[in-house]
RNA sequence: GGCCCGUUCGUCUAUCGGCUAGGACGCCAGGUUUUCAUCCUGGUAAGAGGGGUUCGAUUCCCCUACGGGCUACCA
């Protein structure tokens, strides 16, 4: 592979990026690492109407929380911007009139409703309307009026495109670096607009002089661009460039239903489409995000490079570092892949495992701040804490699992779940519980496996049964059948703690 | 409708002509945990259908079916 390995990112702001999204700039930013080279982020602000205005900022804060951020691009300049197509605008016409010069576009004037209403007479002949070879002499253009009648409009400012000249009876052989050979017709293709009325270029023009004024080496996009790749291609030739490689990747699907993921499938389907949280502008709905729903970015990226690529060995825990090394298009798979919020949650579970105590234990007090505060001060020392999670983080998913899987730690049970004290408190518990009291009184060194040893000495020397005193134990310690280790539960809250909370139990139950 | 792409367990996927078709998630069962969860072990489950090519096809080719994408002065 050559040296200059430049890849780009090309999102249109036109709302939040969903994790498809993700996932393409994922692909592209790998491939960059991968080679050594650069991934760049250009923002699509071709089309004026389906503008947001806070999207741009919300595409760069979801790449670097996704631990991808761009090397160049908006607020990092190296000598190609600017970024954003908006700014560019001189540059398109220029290179649209170029167009024109060579013959290979031509101006139209049909206006957008005259040709919707062909389109719908078309069909309603059960026929179809493409404006190409084969009727663009008989439609509105500068092929079939006068030089002078064309310069007239165009100086009297008569709304006009620039279209694509599409050749005809060509049988295109495409390259695309995970699909193969593509093969396409040129008769089917249509005459394409590449330059707006309102002086925009469209997507296909757009991104084509930008690829190429950005010495883009590989265009690595979703599959919907490859029907759009014959006009690329011939649109590089036009102009006499060089075209970069292609490789489509595949969609990501719903994972129930039909079709391709959308932005709208999001919180009616019960998961993040996400990676933040985002608030629509106008309607003010709040549509959930990976990082709101508590999930670590590693998380979420190794789950999100396994949608439509694996590494072909058996590993599925990848850091970032691994990934870009591992990564290569030849292993990206050719068909849709469905989301599937289980497998992501297994990742996140993963990654909370291998998380480090501290950092849980700083999340965790932030998350619980207020909860943490209602208990007292007392308890929260930061070691303390990192000691609760380490003790429970295994049964934890995310971070928000930590207060209900160790509430337990920090305060003593306000309740005592009813099926379990039926199940663990009956006549006679309280003596024992007394006599578990005085055993723990006369533990001096008060660690899990002393309390261990002593209480089930004196269960056995009394012949009591283990169930019968450790969930009634338990119950007190924790107010309901659940938590970790009974002893290691008593000796972390301590002695006294352990005690008060017997005490309790037997006042409150018996 | 037209054009293009795709099709291995329910899901993500491995296999690049010769496999008891492997792994992971999920699910089920057992075990550990004298609680719950975790965890461990095992199990369940797949080559869309039909033709070729070949000594031999999941793998190569064709057809059909199904799935998906595109078909805007949207990207």
């Amino acid at each position: 592979m050559s040296k200059n390995i430049r890849v780009r990112f090309a999102p249109s702001p036109t709302g939040p990026l969903h994790i498809g999204g993700v996932r393409t700039a994922l692909y592209n930013y790998l491939f960059a690492k991968k080679h050594g080279g650069t991934f760049i982020l250009r923002i699509e602000d071709t089309d004026q109407k389906r503008y947001v205005a806070n999207a741009e900022k919300y595409i760069i804060k979801a790449l670097n929380w996704s631990g991808i951020p761009y090397d160049e691009g908006i607020g990092k300049e190296a000598g190609y911007g600017p970024y954003r197509q908006s700014e560019r605008k001189m540059i398109y016409q220029k290179y649209a009139q170029q167009l024109v010069d060579t013959g290979w576009g031509y101006y139209a004037f049909d206006t957008a409703a005259a040709l919707d209403i062909q389109r719908k007479n078309s069909e309603a002949n059960k026929e179809t309307f493409i404006y190409n070879w084969h009727n663009r002499e008989e439609m509105n253009n500068s092929l079939t009026l006068s030089k002078e009648e064309v310069d007239r409009r165009i100086a009297t400012g008569d709304p006009y495109v620039i279209r694509f000249k599409t050749p005809k009876d060509e049988l295109l052989v495409l390259q695309d670096l995970i699909r193969g050979e593509v093969k396409i017709n040129t008769n089917i293709l249509d005459d394409k607009v590449l330059y707006k009325s309102d002086g925009m270029p469209t997507y296909h023009l757009a991104n084509i002089v930008d690829d190429h004024l950005m010495e883009i080496s590989h265009v690595i996009r979703g599959e919907e661009w490859l029907p759009s790749m014959a006009l690329h291609i011939l649109l590089y030739r036009a102009f006499d460039w060089k075209a970069p490689e292609f490789a489509h990747l595949p969609l990501l699907m719903k994972p129930v239903g039909k079709g391709k993921l959308s932005k709208r499938d999001g919180d009616k389907l019960g998961f993040p489409v996400f990676p933040l949280e985002y608030t629509d502008e106008k309607t003010g709905d709040v549509s959930r995000g990976y990082r709101e729903d508590g999930y670590f970015p590693e998380a979420f990226i190794n789950m999100l490079a396994f949608l439509g690529w694996n590494p072909g060995t058996e590993q599925e825990l990848f850091k970032l570092e691994e990934l870009v090394d591992a990564f290569s298009l030849e292993r990206v798979s050719k068909s849709g892949a469905k989301f599937d919020l289980d497998k992501t949650k297994w990742y996140q579970h993963q990654y909370m495992q291998m998380a480090d105590d501290e950092k849980l234990a700083k999340d965790f007090q932030t998350l619980f701040k207020d909860e943490l505060k209602e208990v007292g001060l007392h308890q929260q020392a930061h070691s303390y804490v990192i000691q609760v999670v380490s003790s429970i983080k295994e049964r934890a998913t995310f971070v928000a699992d930590l207060w209900d899987l160790g509430h337990y730690f920090f305060k003593a049970p306000d309740t005592f779940d009813p099926k379990a004290t039926k199940k663990a408190w009956k006549e006679g518990t309280d003596i024992l519980m007394q006599n578990v009291i005085e055993i723990l009184e006369g533990i001096n060194d008060f660690t899990s496996k002393n309390i261990e040893e002593n209480i089930k000495a004196w269960i056995q020397k009394n012949e009591l049964g283990f169930g019968k005193v450790l969930m009634s134990f338990r119950l007190s310690l924790v107010g309901s059948m659940q938590g970790i280790h009974v002893f290691d539960i008593a000796a972390m809250i301590g002695k006294e703690e352990t005690i008060t909370r017997l005490r309790t139990a037997i006042n409150q139950l018996s």
